[in-house]
DNA sequence: GGCAGCATGTAATTCGTTACATGATTCA
DNA sequence: TGAATCATGTAACGAATTACATGCTGCC
């Protein structure tokens, strides 16, 4: 049974051979939006993949006291990664600790809670620039079958995800009065 | 250190005292929305709160074989929640497999990508109804100060969430040609 | 009599984070 | 000389899921 970061790894290999170095790399930008993993969890998957026979490796030497493993999908794991891309995801909860503040909000006061969505709204907006900007260097969509598709379309996920959160923050500060 | 959970269970017992089944059923609706737990690790967290004295119980007959314990807040519980309330929450990595398909969906037959989004839409739009159908019976915003203004908020959230879900959903669509 | 709901817990396992451990290459 | 980057791994811990385990009350 292959897990979810499993299928996140295969993901990234699917664009191209990479050492798990490279790996944790791409699990920080751009895959971190929406799937994150350190180093030391990726490495132990990895030997895991390898049992399952869906990767493979080549070690090249250095640098460092270990030879580097440049590894690659195999027949079978792309054919596992296709399967699995198309299969419905499982619902995974939603746990979201800004909601779950907002939802005992009622006790604290006006003021405080103010800034702490002041603050969060900041913190969307920024982000929403600087997807912005990214988007701004695409020339239009990329056609579907292009990798670049899936930049894009997650790219434009977390615009929207953004442009929601940033609204949300602003309705409820709205909803704070008048205090200054 | 109290956990996300522990606040959790604190902010639930902030509107009244529950037994560790109360708290479980409201961790499914309305809390379950944010976030969730099942009963085998409210029990053991309610323990730890405890022990820190942020909640105390007494003890009623049955039914069961042993007595059933109903929690309430202690001051020292309250004032916790109260501080938590407002504190920066920590940056959660997101961690979303529709998403992460989606990155890996250029490599799939399109008509059943398009099968995996006409699915998905249908689910936001269905969580959708159910949403719109929960503000209707509002009318219009609790005050802030009333524990009816987080229920409405998070409400609110979710709604925006939908909504942005949705129409991303949609767009996916429309990328992926005429093919019926 | 049987089933749903109330009620509490433990155990096993997996997933994820953080810290520990090592060490060469490249650039300033 | 020193810092950043490349590169791989193990260990310890905490968070979360699932299964196991028990048994009374109330309703049909």
């Amino acid at each position: 049974m292959t897990s979810t970061l499993g299928f996140a790894i295969l993901a990234v290999l699917a664009r191209g051979d990479r050492t798990g170095y490279d790996i944790a790399a791409a699990m920080r930008r751009p895959v971190g939006y929406f799937w994150t993993a350190g180093h030391s969890q990726i490495h132990g998957e990895l030997q895991k993949l390898r049992t399952a026979c869906l990767v493979e490796f080549e070690t090249a030497h250095g640098p460092g006291p270990q030879d580097k493993k440049v590894y690659r999908l195999t027949a079978a794991g792309e054919a596992a990664l296709r399967e699995w891309v198309t299969a419905p995801p499982r619902e995974r909860v939603e746990r979201d600790e800004l909601v779950l503040k907002t939802y005992a909000s009622w006790l604290a006061d006006p003021e405080t809670v103010r800034r702490l969505f002041a603050d969060q709204l900041a913190l969307h907006e920024a982000r929403l620039a600087d997807y912005e900007q990214a988007e701004a260097s695409y020339d239009g969509p990329p056609p579907f079958g292009d990798p670049r598709f899936g930049n894009y379309a997650t790219l434009r996920c977390g615009l929207g995800y953004e442009r929601h959160r940033a609204e949300w923050c602003r309705w409820v500060l709205s909803q704070l009065g008048d205090g200054g």
